[in-house]
RNA sequence: GCCUCUGUAGCUCAGUCGGUAGAGCAGCGGACUGAAAAUCCGCGUGUCGUUGGUUCAAUUCCGACCGGAGGCA
């Protein structure tokens, strides 16, 4: 039998971290982020990581675990977070996976595998241009060409996922089709109990989003992004795809005017967590607590203890 | 008070020489296996201000009223 993990998942804003700081002391556990972003060292405000007085609560691991200007990925985070898991269960306690990356959950959870092998920035330059250069078409038929049930689920337009899958058969000479055969026959890492928060009106979400946003500028995001950009940060980096971080830049190097830019950052962070509720829902296993009006924290551990129980963790 | 313009999707607007309407943005739904806060796919959601009149038929033409903008006083 697998290891067991509790799981806090939810769209962003929808209080996520407060409800796993919660069930980390209650269950003596700790925490475990699963956030593509929340990894980057200095881009703090802008990702609402966990606060100090937060990490002193409860030990959480997978902040700050890479450098801005670093290419993180899915499969660093997975060797990393598992051994945090690994070192939490070692130490008789439980870990409590708290994040909005879907991705990184499922692959964590899962037996997933992926090979050692970092990403090439010059490779994925080179492929991207050429995608560029030649059209969709005729990069989607290279893929076809070497991998044909890769290409048939991806449709040209889908650049990022084209160019990534050239990209991993020519690093490591494996297909993704044919890694994905081998590591889709790979067992679970552990036993999850799952706890998926929503709100029932998505436009109480949505306010909440706003608020945040706005408290995050109070906080001083721009601040922050400047910060980031006098260190050297390139606008190219992975780190600096994040919602906020974007379009703070944006308006620092005077191409837009700060409030275009909040107001962006409001309307992509809503998108982004429709998607991520989108993501959410199709786990049927998951417990999915509706917040009607705030989040209710005492409803959710009642809500949790039965479902947690059912799971053998108590 | 008079004159002119204006009222169509959540917003900005187009359009119908009379046959119940369509763009952008917003919104909604979905996918997701090595960048995922990324990337991609799909979907018009409507008392055409109200009310009379003309007409087989009115969002469209005419009148009145209501709301908005401007002009003359």
């Amino acid at each position: 039998m697998a290891d067991k993990v509790i799981v806090v998942a939810g769209p962003t804003a929808s209080g996520k971290t407060a409800l796993g700081i919660r069930l980390a002391l209650r269950y003596n556990g700790e925490i475990v982020s699963a956030d593509s972003m929340q990894v980057y060292r200095g881009m703090d405000i802008g990702t609402a990581k966990a606060t100090a007085a937060e990490r002193a609560a409860v030990p959480h691991h997978m902040l700050d675990v890479a450098e801005p200007w670093e290419d993180y990925s899915v499969a660093r985070y997975v060797s990393q977070a598992e051994a945090c898991c690994r070192d939490i269960i070692s130490r008789g306690k439980l870990p409590v996976i708290v994040g909005g990356t879907g991705l990184y959950i499922d692959s964590l959870i899962s037996g997933r595998d992926f090979a050692a092998v970092d990403s090439d920035q010059k490779l994925r330059d080179r492929l991207g241009t050429e995608y560029d250069e030649f059209g969709g078409e005729a990069l989607h038929r290279r893929l076809a060409s070497i991998d044909p049930e890769r290409a048939a689920k991806l449709p040209p337009s889908d650049k990022r996922r084209i160019v990534r899958a050239l990209e991993i058969y020519e690093l490591t000479g494996m297909t993704m089709t044919e890694h994905d055969e081998y590591t889709r026959s790979l067992p679970p890492r552990f036993e999850a109990a799952a706890v998926h928060l929503g709100f029932r009106d998505r436009a109480r979400l949505y306010e909440r989003i706003d608020r945040r946003v706005d408290a995050m500028v109070e906080q001083g995001l721009f601040t922050e992004v400047e910060s980031l950009l006098e260190h050297g940060l390139s606008q190219s980096c992975t780190s600096m795809q994040a919602i906020g971080y974007k379009e703070a830049a944006e308006a620092i190097l005077g191409k837009t005017s700060r409030e275009e830019a909040v107001e962006l950052i409001k309307l992509r962070s809503r998108r982004y967590a429709k998607r991520q509720l989108t993501w959410f829902n199709r786990d049927i296993s998951a417990l999915h607590i509706d917040w009607d009006y705030e989040p209710d924290f005492e409803y959710a551990r009642s809500l949790s203890t039965k479902f947690f129980h059912s799971h053998g963790i108590s």
